[in-house]
DNA sequence: ACCGTTTATGCAACTAGTTGCACAAGGTGG
DNA sequence: CCACCTTGTGCAACTAGTTGCATAAACGGT
C-alpha cells in the first residue's frame, strides 16, 4: 500500500493536479514508484474521500478543468505513520533472471540480443541519474532535506551501476557458450 | 506473466507436485521470483488445462493425495518462445526508497530502526547465497547448464552486497543527521 | 479408539496494478 | 467554422498476487 503514499509525499513537495503528478512520476519519484494517470486519479479520489487531502479551492471543478490537490493535517499525519511504521522487505521478481534460468534448460536462443538491449536501457538510466547527480546536488550541500534526497539517488545509481556491470559479465560469458541450443534437448 | 513459466522451468528441472514446488519456490526459485502455494496450485490447473503440462499417470488423483507433474511438448514450446522473446524491464517499486524521500518531509522518526533491520535481513540472505555459491559452484566447472545458473546466483549475491553497502551508507548519515523531527514542520 | 499434528490440495474473496477507452475544453490550421 | 490535436480527467474491465480459510489423508502418541 505505497502508492497513497507515495502521491502523498509529491503533494507536500509541491500541490498538484493530477496530470501535474502524473508527470512527476514519470520524472524522480517513478524512479522507484512508478503509476499511471489512472492510479494516480483514482488514488487521488479515495484520498480525498478520507479527508488526507483536499481540492485547492481557487480552482473550479469540471471535466477538463485542472484541480489541484493540498494535502491536510490527517494526511500529514498518515504519512509520518506510515514513514515510521515497520515494514518487511518484499522479494523481488525478476523475469529476466528467471528468463537465464529457463534458458539454462530450453535453451538461449535470443536472449543475448534481450540482454544487451537491457544493457543499453540500464547505461541510458545510469547516465540520466549521473546528471541529476551533477545538477542537484553539487559538492558541499549537507541540508537534511538533500542528503535523504541524495541517498535515495545514489541508491538508483547503485543499482543502475550493478546491472550494467552485470549484464556486461552476463554477455561476457554468453559470447563463451557454445550456441544457442537447448541443454537438454527434449 | 511470469509465473507460469517459472513452473515450467522448475517442472522441466525435476517433475513435482505442488507442495512440492512450493518448497523450491521457497529455495531457489522463489530467490527472484516467488510464490505462494495458491498460486501454484491455481497454475498448475490453468497450465493443465491449456495442455502444457500433465499430470503423471502413476499416481491416483485424490484429495490429500500427491499429484505430480510432468511438462508436456507444447509445455516446453511455449517456454522456449516466451525465454527468447523481448521483455520490457519493469521499473521498480521499493517502499523502503519511498519512506526515505517521505521523511525528507515529514521527518526520519523511526526509521532508522527498520534501515538497520533491513541491513540484517540482508546480509543473511547474502551470506545464504554465499554458501551456496561454495557448495555448489566451487571452481572449475563451467558446464553451459552451471555458467548460466552461477551468473544468476552472481546477480543476487551482488544485489544484496549494494543492499547492504547502501544501508551502511544510510545508516552512518543518519548518524550525522539532526534528530528524526520534520524537516518542514506542519 | 481418539486427538492433534503434518502433509497435501484447493476455493473464494480481496487488493493492487494495468489496459483500453471515453469525454470535455481549448487551441490551431485549412 | 470546423476538423483535428493536445491537455486534462475519469470509468470499467482485466490481470496478477495475497490472505484467509476449508478439506482430507496419514501418522504418532496416549
Amino acid at each position: 500500500m505505497s502508492l497513497p503514499h507515495a502521491i502523498l509525499t509529491a503533494l507536500l513537495e509541491k500541490p498538484s493536479s493530477g496530470l501535474e503528478l502524473t508527470r512527476r512520476f514519470d520524472r524522480s519519484i517513478g524512479y522507484f514508484w512508478s503509476a499511471t494517470h489512472q492510479q494516480i486519479y483514482r488514488e487521488l479520489g479515495k484520498l480525498e474521500a478520507d479527508g488526507l487531502i483536499r481540492a485547492l479551492p481557487s480552482e473550479q471543478p469540471a471535466r477538463g478543468q485542472k484541480k489541484s490537490y493540498e494535502v491536510l493535517p490527517a494526511g500529514r499525519a498518515e504519512l509520518a505513520r506510515w514513514t515510521a511504521a515497520s515494514q518487511d522487505p518484499k522479494p523481488h521478481r525478476d523475469p529476466l533472471l528467471l528468463r537465464l534460468r529457463a534458458a539454462a534448460v530450453v535453451g538461449t536462443a535470443g536472449l543475448e540480443a534481450d540482454l544487451r538491449r537491457h544493457l543499453e536501457l540500464h547505461e541510458r538510466q545510469l547516465a540520466e541519474y549521473q546528471e541529476i547527480e551533477q545538477r542537484d546536488f553539487p559538492p558541499g550541500r549537507d541540508g537534511t532535506e538533500d542528503r535523504l534526497r541524495h541517498l535515495v539517488l545514489r541508491a538508483g545509481i547503485d543499482l543502475e551501476t550493478f546491472w550494467t556491470q552485470w549484464l556486461r559479465r552476463a554477455l561476457a560469458d554468453f559470447a563463451e557458450l557454445p550456441a544457442g541450443e537447448p541443454t537438454r534437448p527434449a
